[in-house]
DNA sequence: TTTGCCATCATACAGAGGTTTGGGTCACCT
DNA sequence: AGGTGACCCAAACCTCTGTATGATGGCAAA
């Protein structure tokens, strides 16, 4: 039981199936597209609009969304932008009958994993989902572990955050009272905490924190 | 005099004019290419082949590479690759007659900047060289820091690395003593050298230094 | 009002960091 | 043979860090 809870709570484990959300209006490709994904184990989901993905809930797992460009309602390209705003940042595979260069130039500045042409042959759609998983999933990783890192800072008070951010530069506990107008042995209280909600037992540690955290001034 | 000296010497200034190569077997191109880019107050060198960009020495300035996908001798693409192979990573703005999205998509995946169908009007491909001279820019910048961090990470004997190494991984001097076989007080004088030699006067610059350095172990 | 959290400071002590001074071995190069 | 530089160590001395212990006051929620 502890292990199960264990795994059930720890982030950045992963083990959750990856899957693939398929948009197209035409459900005869809809149907080969969810037999060829699952030919090599990947979940499905499938979408005849924009707009029902949207009103959607993805599973909390690597992912990645197969779009046609030429869509009902809203152009493929667009949708990708809206898929961003909404913090849904899941990879894009992009797929075509009657795209041009520069549409598949636009998406992949926009940051598509992959853009081909109707009809594409299965192995480059598996090759670019599989890629575009493999990126969701260390994108996820990465966020992750930087949500855990703002949790902990966030249980830092005011004046902890204000000590922790000179110690990171480098100064002295010393210089560190003189700014805030503290005494030393205060700074030293507050800089003790900060170690301890940060969870770190070393200044190097605690610099790297900071990196990740992007706290500079 | 000092001012002077110090403008030439200090690497980052990057005062130099950008400049464009523009690569294309056509000299009715290359000329027109040449007249747009310095409509904008661009450098440019102009090339019918592949092998004379390679063969000239391209500007210490920001820059990039402006390349038709059909070349005498190699394609495009492949010489995109040779390119980057040779450390002259500039960036790349392709430009071709007779396209196709899968080429488009390679390109881009490899790190192309942009991918523009003749005939393009005049301003895409000034947004482009701009953008890709931006780049470049900032990669310079980047590359530069990251050489005279290593820099001075060369000065430092076999020794001093060691123990920087476990310095920046937070161990106490004690303990690194313990691990390479030496007393306190040597770990803190090949300390104190490393301190000196990589220009840091806190342990935090320290650490983020090895950070950029991708010290790890 | 009581409880809890935040914030502040003092004293005292233990331990870690850092420099200087001075000394030694060894390998390599001129 | 002498010089150089890497490498090693010790004693002395100082500063800085870290952690108690104990105490005060403000402020907001229960």
């Amino acid at each position: 039981m502890i292990q199960q809870t264990s795994g059930q709570t720890r982030p950045g484990t992963e083990l959750a199936a990856p899957f693939v959300a398929v948009v197209d209006d035409d459900p005869a490709v809809l149907e080969a597209l969810d037999s060829l994904l699952r030919s090599i184990s990947l979940a499905t989901r499938l979408f005849g609009s924009p707009a029902e993905l949207l009103a959607a809930q993805l599973p909390d797992a690597p992912g990645c969304i197969v779009l046609d460009v030429r869509l009902p309602g809203v152009s493929g390209l667009d949708f990708q932008g809206q898929l961003v705003e909404r913090g849904i940042g899941r990879p894009i595979v992009f797929m075509t009958g009657h795209g041009d260069i520069p549409m598949s130039v636009r998406a992949m500045k926009a940051g598509a994993v992959d853009f081909l042409s109707k009809p594409f042959r299965d192995q480059d759609m598996l090759d670019a989902v599989t890629s575009a998983i493999e990126r969701d999933r260390q994108q996820r990783a990465a966020t992750s572990s930087r949500n855990e890192l703002a949790a902990e800072f966030e249980t830092l008070t005011t004046r902890e955050r204000e000590v922790m951010t000179h110690v990171v530069a480098g100064l002295m506990n010393k210089q560190v009272a003189g700014i805030l107008g503290l005494s030393e042995i205060t700074v030293k209280i507050h800089r003790g905490n900060v170690m301890r909600k940060m969870g770190v037992r070393t200044l190097a540690d605690l610099v790297r924190k900071a990196e990740a955290l992007g706290i500079k001034p």
